[in-house]
Order: C-alpha cells, then sequence, then structure tokens
RNA sequence: GGAGAGGUGGCUGAGCGGUCGAAAGCGGCGGUCUUGAAAACCGUUGAGGGUUGAUCCCCUCCCAGGGUUCGAAUCCCUGCUUCUCCGCCA
C-alpha cells in the first residue's frame, strides 16, 4: 500500500507514476471519496467530543451529588446521530481502504519504461552456454529417458501440472535445495527458517497476494480462510507484521526452503510441457527486512547472492532488469535471474529478486525505532529466489547432459549425492 | 476432543463502570555526579489519525468483532489465541 499522505500532498506525482505501469488510477473518483472522507471524519469526531465531554460532566455532577436527569436529557438524542455519523465513517474508510490496497507500487526511478517483457534491460551475461555436439535433450525426455520425471503419475495423484521425481532426481533436487540453505547461511549471513506452509487472510493481505490476487491461490480451508503459500516469501515477511524490530537486529535476514502452490490462473496453455510451471514446486526463498537507507544495497547483495548459486553450480544465466509494465504490483524494482535451458534454446526465469521499499511494510505496519526522530518508522522488505529448487533441477539436467542422455552431478552437490557422480 | 486460567504500552505487570491512555518496575532518551565509564540520583518516554503555517486542540486504540450504558480496559455475547491438566496422536 502507498502512504496515504502522498495522495493528499502530491496527486501529480502519483498519477504521473502510476501512469508508468499503465495503472488507470481514477483520480477523480479518489478527489471526491477523500473529499467525503473529511467531511465525515471531522463531523463524527465532533460528536464523539460532545459525547465525551457531556459525559464526564455527567460523572462530575453525580461525584458531587447532584442531580443528574437534566444532563441526562440533553445527551438524549446524541447517541443515534453518533452512531450514524460512525458507520458512514466506517463505510467511506472501507472504500478508501480497498481503492488504496488495489494500487501498485511506486517504480524505483531506475527501472526502465516499457509495457511488456520485451522491454526488460539484459544487465549482464554469465557463464559459457554449451556447445553440444549433439541434439540436446529437455528434461522432459530426460526425465523419462531415466525414469526419474513422471507427469502421468502426478496427474494421477492429484491433477495436471503435478509431478513425480523418482529415485537419484528426487535426491538431486534434495541436493541442490542442501546447497542452497547451506551456501546462504554460511556464506551469505542467513538465518534458516521453518514456517507455516497455509497462511491466513491478514498475512496474505501483508504481503500483497490479497485481495487483488485471490484467484491465483489454493485455498485449504474456509473460516478461518487458510491458503497454501505461493512461496516462502508469505510467512516469512509476515514475522515482522505488527512488530517494531529493534535497531541492533537489523538487518533481518532469512533463508527458508517451501514448497510453493500456485493455481496458474490465467496460464492456460503456457508451459505446458514440463516442469517448468508447475502448481506446486520447491524453492529456497531469502528475505531481508531493513533500514530504508540500506534497501537499494541490499537488493543488489540478495540478488548476487542467488547469482552465486548459479555460479557455483556452473550455470550460464543472464540477468534481466524488469522495465515498469513487467515489474510485479507490490515491487518498487525487481531483477529477474534467467538461466539458460538447453532444450528450449532460451533463457528461463529461474529467480525473481524485488525491493518492496515501505509498500509491503505499510500494509504489514513492520516497523524500527529510528534513534533519530525516537519514532517508529517502517522498514523495507526485500525477497529474492535463491533459486527455484524445480527449476534448478531442469537447468542441471539440460546443461550437464551427454550424447547418451546421462546426466553428470555438478562438483558442488557431489557432497550431497552420496557418491553418485553421474545419473544414468 | 474435555476441564480450567489468561490475553493491558518496546518488555514485565497493576487496574476490574466515571478526571484511566492507564500504577509500578525494566528498557530507551536527557541531565546531575565523574578525567572517562559504571553505580546512584533527578527528569522524560505508547501507537495511529484529524485539524493547523506551526503549536494548541480534538478523535481512536487496553486480542478481534458485536452488545449494554449518558459513560467500558473494567459488565454481557461471539470468535481468535496463549498457558496448565486429561484424552488422542506423528
Amino acid at each position: 500500500m502507498l502512504d496515504p499522505r502522498l495522495f493528499r500532498t502530491d496527486l501529480d506525482f502519483v498519477r504521473e507514476q502510476l501512469d508508468r505501469r499503465s495503472f488507470a488510477f481514477d483520480a477523480e473518483s479518489y478527489i471526491e471519496l477523500e473529499a467525503r472522507r473529511k467531511d465525515v471524519q471531522v463531523k463524527t469526531q465532533e460528536l464523539q467530543n460532545e459525547r465525551n465531554t457531556r459525559s464526564k460532566a455527567i460523572g462530575l455532577a453525580k461525584a458531587k451529588g447532584e442531580d443528574v436527569q437534566p444532563l441526562l436529557n440533553q445527551v438524549q438524542h446524541l447517541g443515534d446521530e453518533l452512531k450514524a455519523a460512525e458507520t458512514a465513517l466506517a463505510g467511506i474508510q472501507e472504500e478508501m481502504e480497498a481503492l488504496m490496497e488495489g494500487i501498485p507500487n511506486i517504480l524505483d526511478e531506475s527501472v526502465p519504461d516499457g509495457k511488456s517483457e520485451e522491454f526488460n534491460l539484459e544487465l549482464g551475461r554469465w557463464g559459457d552456454v554449451p556447445d553440444f555436439d549433439f541434439e540436446p535433450k529437455d528434461h522432459v525426455d530426460l526425465g523419462a529417458g531415466l525414469k526419474g520425471i513422471d507427469f502421468e503419475l502426478g496427474a494421477k495423484i492429484a491433477s495436471s501440472r503435478f509431478v513425480v521425481l523418482n529415485g537419484p532426481l528426487a535426491r538431486l533436487q534434495r541436493a541442490i535445495i542442501q546447497l542452497m540453505l547451506d551456501t546462504h547461511t554460511a556464506e551469505h549471513g542467513y538465518t534458516e527458517t521453518y514456517v507455516p506452509y497455509l497462511a491466513n487472510a491478514a498475512s496474505m493481505r501483508g504481503t500483497g497476494q490479497l485481495p487483488k490476487f485471490e484467484a491465483d491461490l489454493f485455498k485449504a480451508n474456509n473460516d478461518p480462510a487458510l491458503y497454501l503459500i505461493p512461496t516462502a516469501e508469505v510467512p516469512v515477511t509476515n514475522i515482522v507484521r505488527d512488530e517494531i524490530v529493534d535497531l541492533k537486529d537489523l538487518p533481518l535476514k532469512f533463508v527458508c526452503h517451501s514448497p510453493c502452490f500456485r493455481s496458474e490462473a490465467g496460464a492456460y496453455g503456457r508451459d505446458v510441457r514440463g516442469m517448468i510451471r508447475q502448481h506446486q514446486f520447491e524453492k529456497v526463498e531469502l528475505v531481508q527486512i531493513v533500514k530504508p537507507e540500506d534497501s537499494s544495497k541490499a537488493h543488489e547483495e540478495l540478488t548476487q547472492h542467488a547469482e552465486n548459486i548459479l555460479e557455483k553450480l556452473n550455470l550460464p544465466y543472464r540477468k534481466m532488469l524488469l522495465c515498469a509494465g513487467d515489474t510485479g504490483f507490490s515491487s518498487a524494482k525487481t531483477y529477474d535471474l534467467e538461466v539458460w535451458l538447453p532444450g528450449q534454446g532460451a533463457y528461463r526465469e529461474i529467480s525473481s529478486c524485488s525491493n518492496f521499499k515501505d509498500f509491503q511494510a505499510r500494509r504489514l505496519q513492520a516497523r524500527w525505532r529510528n534513534p533519530e526522530t525516537g519514532k517508529p518508522e517502517l522498514v523495507h522488505t526485500l525477497n529474492g529466489s535463491g533459486l527455484a529448487a524445480g527449476r534448478t533441477l531442469i537447468a542441471i539436467m539440460e546443461n550437464y547432459q551427454d550424447a547418451q542422455g546421462r546426466i553428470r552431478i555438478p562438483d558442488a552437490l557431489l557432497p550431497y549425492m552420496g557418491g553418485l557422480d553421474v545419473i544414468e
């Protein structure tokens, strides 16, 4: 959520910024609603003041043993009038909240213009794209040949977009997760966390999945509503919801492995082949809670932490700066890391690292106490995949394959594979 | 699942219809003392919002949502949640 004060003090700036995202902001409705809010709020508070003053007078009179009946008569009609005003105000505030919650974050200055992903900016490439002297297979064919990936079984047990991994490939995915957790905790200073895989509506609201993106979630329970987490970002970032974090504890750096569940509504027909887009996948997530002044630097570092995993695995990738139109709702700035997939002959997203600045923190009421002002102020939140484990598995299979359809285990993963160095 | 006891400011914890946004302690901040620090002592210190040029002032908040009342942290209902005991269980 954006700062409501910004809307009152510099509406033109807001309008200009939202325009970069091609977000249709209805300024007229906002102005009208804000005017009503002000009017009704002032009136309500005046009535409340009158009630308080008069009630206090009654208490005082009673204490002195005076007859309070005349005073009681004076307040008779106040109740109904006040209740009506309070109800009206609550309605307007709800309307305002709904309006504000539907507005995306303001983009960082460095984010390039552009309406869609073709306008994303490539910042650099790392690693050598493998040059095979045979026709490389994609992970689907490789997996079938190794009897380690079974999509039909996934569909039988659950539905399409689910998969069953078997034997060494299942272990390889676990090894990938282990390497990531070990690297981020031992080398990058993150604290490993284990969190619930279901989250309530307040948590989903805090990180911005609700109210706008409910269709992308799996709902696991009504009353209370519980949703399967689409990413560990949700439970982990909500650690600081409604908290005032001690300055000495900042930055908070969490790493968390979890399964992720996404309904993929609106993705019909896209990436239907293989493990690229599943309803359930494993991911290691990095989350940082930092002082506002530190978030840009933290964003660069966090992205580098994800890159380090790709480099340890010797997987060729490129780093993209997402353009205005491709940057997510809550994010001010996002880097995507795209890994080379020989089976597709293309770079595909394997990590997305975002700086949300105070956008999530405002909804979360996640704050720190600024010693300079003595006041609680909003923190900045960031997160990034470090990395998506399922897609890492695919990338390793496709980049480390040989002509016989075997998969060599990357050196960095050997300690986790129990002596296995080739999957065949 | 059954029984009981709680949920109050950054933290601990008192208040249990009316000058209570809330005692006390801890912590934080400022000061006295000190070469400096500690200790001691004194002072100060909740959050959000409205209005304002800025102060003043006003409103809301004692888990959440309803209700009773002129007036609710305090009484009533519902829900959530924590702890203890019993049962069940990976």
